[in-house]
DNA sequence: AACCTGATGTGACAAATGTCATATTACTGT
DNA sequence: ACAGTAATATGACATTTGTCACATCAGGTT
């Protein structure tokens, strides 16, 4: 199995070249230090296997894959990392690596490896447990492009838990005539019609 | 290496046993065929890593690892499944389940054997892409205990798209007090007071 | 002081919503 | 043929909702 290693700690990269190395069927065609040498090596090698760190200076092992793999989508990449950084877990998956485990598995990463190259995909013990955490939570929504105040933001949530006018009013210490004046406000901003809508564009775009 | 297989089919067993041994170094300690004799079988060999189809006559493969799991926290089961069975993966992540892969990849196998033994996870490449789009949808509401037909379903999810009752009405072809009659009664069977709360409802325990 | 602005409130109004009693029709089982 | 029932519809009604124009008031600014 011919494989390119990628990683900005030249130590590492050639630790890992070793330890791949005496398993006797991985070569370590090029190695490389860079999310930019990353895509220059793919391309001029084409391993079955690309190794690589997910977090490097310049362009990170993500968008050095992304690149990669939109260019050929048979590309297999492996990310290496050396904590299971939540944030990334997800991106890697979209962009369609075939793993996710972690550098201090030595033992583990040349079976990973056998495993990539037939096809599956493999992650970390530590990072699988993480993903049904992670897929629930959405990215946090950025109310900023639609200038929405706090206490709009508070009457949305409360419309979208169900509330009336009247509850809302009287939760938040205001006349009903004013919360409808918040709500059609809210409405006309987001480009909505009517409460149910509202509470819809909540569980679909924050919560 | 030494693991137990369970296949309710006992000729894909036996070609597993035959397939895995030829490697050398996997040993084959037991086989069964039932998800009781599974646990069965764990029990008695403790085995490094259990390979298991996932449907099963009887006990489910699923069930049994669960039961195997909770008995012995570090237990390794793999799954094999003929089919990417969507509804299956989620279950088996949620359970501590190592790995689920496809039978046919022969030669992934073993390769993925060794990956789990080294403490990773494997799926097979259909099943993780598979995953975002599962993680996002919650477990298949059950509607039984409240007796609510097709149509009032249908209504159910029209509305929590934010659709006005006319709206509604023309899309299934029922005239608008209809509509209305339908939700009055969604919402008196759901304990719910307006088209809002039965949005909310939708989302929060059915989409 | 005169002015502005933002938050809050009111009243009037039209439209949508939810409830209910009561048809109409078609299909079912006997 | 008859009773029963499920699906659909209608009309009347009270309530809620959303819109809008217009107050009121408290801080700030100039």
């Amino acid at each position: 199995m011919n494989i390119v290693v990628v990683d900005d700690d030249k130590l590492v990269a050639l630790s890992l070249k070793t330890i791949l190395e005496s398993t006797g069927h991985i070569s370590v065609m090029a190695m490389g230090s860079s999310g930019s040498e990353a895509i220059a090596l793919y391309n001029e090698h084409k391993p079955d296997v690309m190794l690589m760190d997910i977090r490097m200076d310049g362009m990170t092992g993500l968008e050095a894959g992304e690149q990669i793999i939109s260019a050929n989508p048979e590309a297999k990449i492996l990310y290496l990392t050396t904590f299971s950084d939540d944030e990334y877990i997800v991106k890697a998956l979209t962009i369609g690596a075939k793993g996710y485990i972690l550098k201090q598995d030595f033992e583990g990463i040349a079976p990973a490896l056998e495993a990539v190259m037939n096809g599956q995909s493999v992650f970390g013990e530590k990072v699988i447990s993480k993903l049904p955490v992670i897929m629930n939570s959405k990215p946090e929504f950025d109310y900023g492009k639609y200038d929405i105040s706090e206490k709009e933001q508070e009457i949305i949530t409360l419309v979208s838990e169900g509330l009336s006018n009247k509850e809302i009013a009287s939760e938040l210490f205001l006349s009903e005539g004013t919360v409808r004046n918040y709500i059609s406000g809210v409405l006309e901003k987001l480009e909505l019609r009517d409460r149910t809508q509202l509470a819809v564009f909540y569980y679909t775009n924050i919560k």
